[in-house]
DNA sequence: CTCTGTGAAGTCATTCACAGCG
DNA sequence: CGCTGTGAATGACTTCACAGAG
């Protein structure tokens, strides 16, 4: 067990391989190769094997896997053996949506409160266990009074750098930012954004070449033999 | 000009650079260097000029970029200059709130139809504008007739590939993918997907750690002079 | 003199390839 | 044997550093 820098990749990667694993584990399989879980995402295995072994050695030579002991390790890892208490910022439709959204108040996760400005929207209520809708003003005592570690940014991209220096103060050490922002975050306080605008206008790009000739470059000619791993599209 | 392939990285940050200019343009400033707009988002400037050397020589030494020209550059190259018309599958909560989401709507993206498969739904619309709900089945049609171009997917994970195939099927060459799932998708199309759970637990991941003590590194003491362009997280 | 455009160098990520365990 | 774990090789992306245009 090495003591590195892991890489986001990784760690991205990690969640996808556990979620295959639960999938696994529910369908009854006991044991899984690299290999085979390289096929599933289209994947190289030495990257998986690579992954994990960041972190111990979990597997068995001449086996591969078990899938019940991977998937306690990475949950462990993961760090979704503890709770998670979200509080999402802004109460439009993007924060409602959210705060509906399975998996994201799924199992480790919990949204427990959104926060607005807008007086309309405050004592209100969002879905079916009626997430209390709170004055933004009150996030600093809120995210104290209630546990909160992951916030998520769903406000207008103006108001995005000054809600996160809100949050940073109320001492929220991980975001998730759906504003089309490029926030600064001091040290020590993660920020991911996603972008949907950047992502559609990304595909624009795509559309927009003329069909890009996909290279299937025969390469050094002698060696290219086990060209068969097809990585039509990198997705992770 | 090359003719390279471009990575995704690079369009990703053109879009951001667009956005940039966009306002940069609205406060009225006429020209910006790449030093300047590399201060913006915390990112080398080379960066800023590799990637806008793969489309051109847009600048002018000793000035930098006209923002105006490098705008409706950046427009072209990324296909913004025509309209893109998006069909949303599925009209859940995530489906619904992305096709009222201004940004998606924005400018050049125009959401034109929702697909589900249940039979509450069909029929109806969603938002201001209307937008109808139509039978998932008929979506090779829909698309045709409304010459959609840009699908996204909002489905559970395990209707995810299907989905996906009828889109591809129906001859859609772009998609964004929300579902928590591993697409496999035939050449030539583009799928992207926002994994929000792999987000999370990635999150996750960064909590867990011990506070991972920050590498400050004064690397080989003699030449750590200018580490002035201080890089916190690489969010882009 | 300033700032671009770009080879060269450097850094980070993925893939290869194989020793060695079970 | 089959499959892991991992150095070494390759490839991708970023940053440096500087020639040369304006």
């Amino acid at each position: 067990m090495k003591r590195e820098k892991i890489s986001e990749l990784t760690t991205n990667r990690l969640s996808v391989y556990l979620r295959c694993l639960n999938e696994l584990a529910s369908a009854g399989i006991k044991t899984v190769s690299s290999q085979e879980l390289a096929e599933q995402f289209n994947l190289n295995s030495a990257q998986i094997r690579k992954d994990l072994g960041y972190f111990g050695e979990f597997g068995v030579r001449g086996i591969g896997y078990f899938v019940d002991d991977l998937r306690e390790h990475l949950t462990k890892i993961l760090g979704l053996d503890r709770p998670h208490r979200v509080g999402i910022v802004g109460a439009g439709r993007l924060g409602t949506a959210l705060a509906n959204y399975h998996g994201f108040s799924k199992s480790t996760f919990t949204v427990v409160a959104l926060f607005d400005n807008d007086k309309e929207k405050i004592g209100g209520h969002i879905g079916p266990s009626r997430i209390p809708i709170l004055d933004v003003k009150k996030i600093e005592k809120v995210v104290r009074d209630q546990t909160i570690d992951v916030a998520v940014i769903a406000v207008p991209a103006r108001a995005a750098q000054r809600v996160l220096n809100q949050i940073m103060a109320a001492g929220v050490k991980a975001v998730l930012n759906f504003a089309p922002a490029l926030l600064k975050a001091r040290l020590g306080v993660k920020v991911k954004t996603v972008d949907l605008t950047t992502s559609l206008e990304s595909l624009s790009y795509f559309l927009a070449r003329p069909q890009e000739t996909q290279v299937v470059s025969a390469r050094r000619s002698g060696s290219a033999r086990k060209r068969v791993e097809t990585r039509t599209s990198r997705q992770l």
